[in-house]
DNA sequence: CAGTGGTCTAGACCACAGC
DNA sequence: CTGTGGTCTAGACCACTGC
């Protein structure tokens, strides 16, 4: 049992479609015709096929039958925090001020909130080999007895700093990603005397039942951060 | 039989994971032990499991158990199609130049090939109501009798493009994010007139086999996109 | 109606962990 | 050795499809 047979199924079907035998569309032989075929029982046939339809070959359509998926070739997964991406890894950071404040329009808005609710707003630097190549804001929202300590603040990534007052399975997260020509703050901070466009990663967290949680904002030099993305 | 029994299996479970209950690294009880609690038979539960494992939320060590997995904060999924994105969509196309080229040492290397081979180079601007807003170009392996259709090239996503030649489930792709300063030929194709970065995709094509079929690369005035993932 | 996929059972043997 | 998960069987009933 060194290869189950179930593999065997799902490369021999894969290896059809991969090379163009059956295309999109097209339908698989029946559940009970693959058992003759394979002579194997029906679940280990059924274990081949809902492998191969997690991997996004095959669906399959009750009464009807399987069928070849149309690939997605718009789908990318990407490895995304704030602290270490492909062309560097942020190895100090630097707390610039911690508040309390109240949010304007688009922060309330975005925080689905009221304007007269407190939030908490990080701001940070980072750097790489001693250079400054982040600026960071991050708003939470303000729960009474939050602890707002310099020590646990200063390292954390925006997932952390959830997870100390939510279990962290209970949330999703949404990436924005723009460019963008820096402020003169940011320019200040991040030693920006020319030219010299960021790129902005906006995060938000939010609870299973969507109520968002926190922003996070950060502002990379565009000479520092390369995101990468893969398909499947 | 509207709610299979697994589903049931699996919201027991995945509560207990999300309230905290179950921690990252706790065992959930033995499939034998869960049989019992819920009174189904083995398949059942297991087909349970592998559903919260597919999600993430567990992972099984023969011999041992199975247990609750440490959830991948960072992980991403982002759809990206050249000429799709969630602020604008291209609704034009000019084709600006179709060359074969030899590649210089860099396209060489990141298409693995000698620099004597010949590649295809479209160069092409998309437009959203009737504004410039990225400059994109394409870099193919040439085969003998390829189609360079105008008509074919001049609306096709990269994808697309490549599909002509091979099923598009043997296929791979990478992206690459950043964010640059305008070369002055962009910055004329783009009518950017001030300091305005461009944000950069960079998508790479390659076989199954990992043999790379093409480079593109597409140069968006910033104020013209924004790219959003999701978590799971 | 026959054929399809979806669910479920009650067994079985295996390889592997840990004592 | 016992207990664990991994694989597999040979049935079963169901809801759905299409004729």
């Amino acid at each position: 049992m060194v290869v189950p047979i179930y593999t065997q199924i799902v490369e021999t079907i894969r290896k059809k479609i991969d090379s163009g035998e059956l295309k999109p569309g097209d339908a698989i032989d029946s559940e009970n015709t693959l058992c003759k075929e394979f002579g194997v029982s029906r679940m280990t046939v059924r274990k081949g096929l809902a492998i191969l339809a997690q991997e996004g070959y095959i669906y399959s359509i009750p009464g009807k039958g399987n069928f070849v998926k149309k690939p997605d070739l718009t789908k990318y997964t990407l490895y995304y925090d704030e602290m270490t991406n492909s062309i560097n890894i942020v190895d100090k950071t630097r707390l610039l001020e911690v508040n309390i404040i109240m949010p304007d329009e688009k922060l309330a808005d975005d925080l689905q909130i009221s304007r007269r609710k407190n939030v908490i707003s990080i701001k940070r630097l980072f750097y790489t080999d001693g250079d400054p190549v982040a600026f960071d804001i991050k708003y939470l929202l303000y729960y009474r007895g939050m602890p707002i300590v310099e020590k646990e603040i200063k390292e954390a990534t925006f997932s952390e700093m959830i997870a100390k007052t939510t279990a962290a399975f209970a949330i999703k997260k949404e990436l924005m990603i723009y460019a963008e020509v820096p402020s003169e703050e940011i320019k200040y901070y991040l030693n920006i005397y020319n030219e010299l466009p960021v790129l902005v990663v906006e995060q938000k967290l939010l609870s299973k039942e969507n109520k968002p949680m926190g922003l996070g904002i950060t502002y990379y030099r565009g000479d520092y951060i390369k995101l990468y993305g893969t398909s499947q």
